[in-house]
DNA sequence: CGTCCCCTTGAGCAGAATCAAGCCTAGTGG
DNA sequence: CCACTAGGCTTGATTCTGCTCAAGGGGACG
């Protein structure tokens, strides 16, 4: 129930190695990793690197590969056009693993940027064929391109098939849930260290319709949103709103 | 520059084993696969099967893993939500592998529909692992799921970011890119077998508004679509239209 | 020949964008 | 310690994109 904080990060890196005591791995959404597996993810792991809020991790266009697990912090995947739009992809919380395609391809169709100071397991680029020469490993990492693809086709609904209060309501849900899965919750509130620019572009709305969507959800008594912190008031009527209520079964790979 | 038709694809039936002589084998656009890696493929091949126009190959939820590659004809990938909307997430054309979530999940979160008729070299989805196995065939599947997830990741970007004329140009430009990599353009024009619902499905936009912004178009010079078929009149303002101009580099693999 | 589906068009309406302005808070520098 | 600034939130007024409702036309098929 508690959030982890900067004290667990900080804790953690002293520890080692890391892989086997990471404390992500207790969450009941993670799948089991047999000690075999766990001994070669460490010794695939190159560094516990570090960035701050508004740092880009890597940029869409960029050559550099980068190959890594977020610890700890919210990040943001999007895509920039030309014109200036830009459109956020997905929210990356602690335990989704980031940049397959910055090695497979000569450079990312996105960029990523942190939203909060973070923390994150990186790996080598170099070796990523070792890692996919394992049946087991290369099993787990299709299974989680599937959830990765299933994530985003879901936000894709949202935002093409309904109006922005439901979008909205199922960005909350889902981000409720995601959370709820990897113990980042308090209770029906939430840290959602996020501006309304941000909101809206990930739900294809401007800044002042975002304010005006969730003003009308907190009038209805459904949710508030307040220095940077979400707190659900009813998720029955949440569930209502979303446009999407069913979730994932079986546990998700963390690599 | 010819369109793949019936005929080719009752010869294709009849010759064997069919995965060497694969026309769409021919194509730039698919990755070069070895004399093994082909063995290999023709003995995971186990139907070489067809659909008719609306039939439904797999549905959402239900249970049955299916796993193919389109050989010819045009499908739609589609979530339907519970209060009814329906959000196409991708035009599936030939030499699209789908199916691989029906394998991994329990149940796919999409459906599968046939827009024409269709055939497709049908895979046992048991001896997927032996697939997976492979590390040459492992690392093209992971490539084959990024390159899918970007696809779907611009057409996010499309309708989140971009009006509907603007997300209406990206699709047809998106159409005519992919469908040109597989040798299935006649010039600047090409069989768009779809209804204003379909396309309205896909952009998140009405059967009406679909119909006042192909027109518009229509009246700009830019293209015609008429009788099911597609013709780009200036492709350079169609480009200029379009939110996203860049395109994919390496090859994709055909599975 | 009727029916169904799809395309087409018009009229009116609503959800969301734009424009513009005021407020609050945190951070900066004098 | 206070003045200044910048970024983000809040709100109102106005405009416009895209939706809803409604109706007519054309082609395919039984």
């Amino acid at each position: 129930m508690a959030e982890r904080d900067s004290a667990a990060a900080a804790k953690h890196r002293l520890t080692a190695p890391w892989c086997f005591s990471c404390p992500l791995r207790t969450c009941a959404d993670f799948e089991e990793f047999s000690e075999a597996e766990l001994a070669f993810m460490a010794n695939f792991k190159v560094e516990h690197g570090r960035a701050w809020a508004g740092e880009v991790i890597y940029q869409q266009g960029a050559a550099r590969p980068r190959l890594f697990t977020l610890f700890s912090g919210w990040a943001a995947r999007f895509r920039t056009l030309h014109s200036g739009e830009r459109q956020l992809l997905a929210f990356v919380l602690p335990g989704d693993f980031v940049g397959l395609e910055t090695v497979l391809a000569q450079s990312p169709h996105h960029s990523i940027e942190a939203l909060t100071d973070i923390t994150f397991c990186g790996f080598d680029p170099d070796r990523l064929n070792e890692l996919m020469s394992r049946p087991d490993m290369a099993a787990r990492v299709a299974w989680y391109q599937v959830l990765d693809q299933r994530h985003v086709e879901r936000r894709m609904t949202a935002i093409g098939a309904c109006d922005g209060r439901r979008a909205m309501a199922d960005l909350m849900l889902d981000l409720y849930l995601r959370l709820g899965r990897r113990a980042l919750l308090r209770g029906l509130s939430f840290s959602l260290p996020v501006t309304h620019q941000q909101l809206g572009d990930a739900l294809g709305l401007t800044t002042v319709h975002v304010h005006r969507t969730l003003r009308g959800m907190r009038q209805e008594g459904i949710l508030t949103l307040k220095d940077r912190r979400l707190i659900i008031h009813d998720l029955d009527r949440l569930r209502e709103a979303a446009c999407i209520t069913n979730e994932e079964s079986r546990a998700r790979p963390l690599l």
